[in-house]
DNA sequence: TAGGGGAACTTGTACAAACAAGGCCAGACC
DNA sequence: GGTCTGGCCTTGTTTGTACAAGTTCCCCTA
């Protein structure tokens, strides 16, 4: 497997920040000393700078030296899209079990979004640290169905299941967060009075080539799970929405 | 105000697709064609088309051609701070009223996050389309109390007065989103019942510079206001947290 | 007709060079 | 002592070139 020069450079700066080196407020050295340091061309540099700033590690204005902002780096899209990779990342105890799976034709709003006219529905019941956290309510396409109805029940990570079956890669992705109050349903799978608050995900989910794979919406239970955007001017990747443009209902 | 090309350039790829000249889950022309058309050098396409890439507008995969994902384009990080900015460049009719103010001690916590061993306790709440939808408890560090505190109780944006007296421009900012029972406080400001569920916003803001400036805990009631990321692989702001692990409490 | 092999195409990576734009600091000046 | 200015430093933008790597699709073959 061959990395790319600038990824391994920034591997290498994103280390020296994360073990201290280059403490929260330092300076990075600049653009011609990293390039000579590196023997590499002074924009091969600035690429592997670049996914740094992304990452709101470091921050960067014209004229002025680089500067460390912070030492927890955002993490990987399969990260956010994930809840088992997430999980498995930061060493936490998880598990997954499918409650209820039934296919049906889809609603005017999920033929719209997913581009499909039958579809794959999915109750799931999450736990982390033996805790039930997340009760997941899934609508998948019904070109990838087949691919999701072989899939054991109890199996921790459905992403990486459909990729090693299919191949598929969740490439894109559009979250609204809001919060919620828990239905009877909720209450009961997650352990929670009624009308207590939840942590509502909506998400749909397209392939590298825009294809729309899944619709879904993700209850947390409060206090369990919490949301961390990091971002710097330039990179900002979230919005406020008022009310409920989207998704209707 | 020069603009560079290639912010250009994607401001007119942009525009195509927000109109539906190019719609979703067609491709774009490739580099060399939009060199032409643009007379600008490959490099300079490909780093306007990187910002479409980082705003989720388009896809891109080496060899394929690229193709075009969504058509609501993620908005600025000054949007994803102020409320004021959001809602006006929504054409939302907005307010905010300061109801307390008042310098104080910092609290440990608050001292470590603010560097600052002063502080300006402030809450605030706002009104979107005569509503109350938000309660605001912010934290300033010492060093721009002093220009908070001429600020007038009834001023819509708190950035945009910030930045004519002082020239301050927030560029930094780390935001845990989770949801809360309403308190007796939130309760009675709102308009909910107690333990009704509110979407809660805490962040730290920082200058370019890194210095930090405001600490924050900011509730909007349900239903109000819903949080949007977009993202693909590679672009990629956001991450889960379990339980509180930063900000105590 | 189904499948394999390529050729052509397209995006990704890397290098080199030059100028623009903004920040920083020291020395000059009031 | 304080302020201002100019030069130096650093990052930002743009162009040009070359090759690597992955995709697509047509054509040839079995």
């Amino acid at each position: 497997m061959m990395v790319a020069r600038y990824e391994r450079i920034a591997a290498e700066l994103r280390d020296d920040i994360l073990r201290g080196e280059q403490p929260v407020g330092s300076t990075l050295p600049t653009d011609a000393e990293l390039a000579a340091r590196y023997s590499a061309a002074r924009g091969t540099v600035r690429q592997a700078l670049a996914v740094l700033v992304a990452e709101g590690l470091i921050g960067s204005r014209q004229g002025a030296r680089r500067i460390v902002l912070g030492t927890s780096r955002s993490q990987s899209f399969a990260e956010l899209h994930s809840f088992a990779q997430w999980a498995k990342a930061n060493g936490y105890r998880f598990s997954g079990q499918v409650l209820r799976q039934q296919r049906r034709r889809a609603t005017s709003a999920e033929a719209a979004r997913l581009a499909s006219p039958e579809v794959l529905e999915v109750l799931r019941l999450r736990t982390l640290e033996d805790e039930p956290v997340l009760v997941e309510r899934t609508v998948y396409a019904g070109w990838i169905a087949a691919a999701v109805e072989v899939i054991p029940p109890d199996c921790d990570s459905i992403t990486q299941a459909l990729f090693d079956s299919t191949g598929l890669v969740f490439a894109y992705g559009e979250h609204l967060i809001d919060a919620v109050p828990a239905g009877a349903q909720d209450a009961r799978l997650l352990g929670v009075r009624r009308g207590s608050p939840l942590l509502r995900q909506r998400r749909v989910t397209t392939t590298q080539e825009g294809r729309p794979v899944e619709s879904s919406e993700d209850r947390y239970r409060a206090g369990s799970v919490t949301f961390s955007i990091r971002n710097s001017i330039g990179a900002n990747p979230l919005v406020r929405q008022a009310g409920d443009l989207r998704f209707g209902a």
